[in-house]
DNA sequence: AGGATTTAGGCAGACGTCTGTCAATTAATT
DNA sequence: AATTAATTGACAGACGTCTGCCTAAATCCT
C-alpha cells in the first residue's frame, strides 16, 4: 500500500527540504563519518579521536582547552574524548605546575604510533570524499566550506581560536 | 591574554587538517545545528524532529522505514525520534492492517501546528546559513553538496530511496 | 506447504555533542 | 588584600547516531 510508491520525484514529499543547506550538511557529515569509520576500522579510531591525536602530535603538549579550541570541539566533548584516549593509553595527563587548574596532555608512544598509522588512512578518506568531484569542484567545495565555517567562528561555546589575528 | 599565544597561522599546528573536507564538514554540521537550535529554541524542537514532522506533513502517513529512507536517517535513530515525538503527542502510531510488522505514523493536530510554526523559523535558518555567501556562491554550495551526497547514496545502512527510480 | 530470506521495529551499548552546573584556581578590579 | 571575573575541568542529562542482536511478520523459493 504505502508502496506502490508512486513516481513522485521525492521532492514532492520533501518539499524542497532536501535542498536546504542544513539538511545536506547533515547528510554530508553522516557520509564523511561513515567513510572515516570504514577506512580506519582496522585501527578502531574515530575522527574525533584522530583530531586530538593529531594536534598533540604537532604541538607536543597542550591542555584540554587548547585542544578544544584548535579543533572546534566543545569543552565537555573534549574532556570525554581525552578521557577515552587516556583510558586507551594513548595520552598521559600530568598536572600543570604553572596552572594548577589545568592538565598537560601528551601523547604516549602508543598514541604516536596510532597517529602515524592512521595518517595515511585519513588521507584515503579525504581522497574518497572528493572522488565524485572534478579537481576544480573539489577545490571550490573546500573553499566554500572554509568560507562558511570562518563566517561562523563565533557561534560556539568555546571560540575556536582560528585566524592568527593577534599577529 | 589568551591570545598572546603565538602568531602561528594555526595551520602550523593543524598541519592542513583544517582543510580536510571531513573536518570542515564536521564544523559545518556543528554550526548548522547550532543555528537551528538558536532559531527554533522557542519551539523546543530539533532539526531531526522537524524532518520527521515535515515528511509526515507532506505525505499524510508513512511507516517508520519510509521516514528513515526519505530523510536518510538510520532505522534505530528514526525509531527513537519517532518515539520521542509520540511521547510529546505530535505523532500517533497505529498498527498497519496491511502489514502487521509496521506501524503507520500520522501527525496529530499538535504535530501539524508545530510543523507549521517551525517552517518559517527553518526558513530563517537557511537564510542565516548562506548569509556570508554571494547568491552565486550559495547556489554553488548547494549544488556541490547535492552532488556530494548523491554520490554516496549507497553508503548507509538504510539506502535512502532517493531518485524516483521505480516509476 | 515448508523452509530460508528479507523486512519492520525494538532494545542495548557505544560514542559524539551540547547545555548546565559545580568546584577549584587564577586573573582582574577595586 | 579582598572581592569579583574568568578559566579549567568534571559530571549529569539530553539528544542524535550507528552497530549489533533480537522478535515478528511477510516474501521468496524449491
Amino acid at each position: 500500500m504505502a508502496r506502490k510508491k508512486s513516481r513522485k520525484p521525492h521532492g514532492a514529499i520533501m518539499g524542497g527540504m532536501d535542498e536546504r543547506p542544513g539538511f545536506l550538511i547533515r547528510r554530508a557529515h553522516q557520509i564523511s563519518q561513515a567513510v572515516f569509520i570504514q577506512e580506519c576500522e582496522s585501527l578502531d579510531i574515530t575522527a574525533t579521536q584522530f583530531g586530538v591525536l593529531s594536534v598533540l602530535m604537532r604541538a607536543g603538549e597542550l591542555n584540554q582547552i587548547s585542544v578544544a579550541r584548535l579543533l572546534g570541539y566543545d569543552r565537555s566533548t573534549t574532556g570525554l574524548v581525552v578521557k577515552l584516549l587516556e583510558d586507551r593509553g594513548m595520552i598521559v595527563r600530568t598536572a600543570d605546575p604553572a596552572d594548577r587548574r589545568g592538565h598537560v596532555l601528551r601523547l604516549t608512544p602508543s598514541g604516536k604510533t596510532m597517529q602515524r598509522r592512521a595518517a595515511p588512512l585519513v588521507d584515503r578518506v579525504r581522497d574518497r570524499l572528493v572522488e565524485a568531484f572534478t579537481p576544480a569542484e573539489a577545490a571550490t567545495f573546500i573553499k566554500l566550506l572554509i568560507k562558511f565555517t570562518r563566517s561562523f567562528e563565533d557561534i560556539e561555546r568555546v571560540p575556536p581560536l582560528h585566524r592568527a589575528s593577534d599577529g
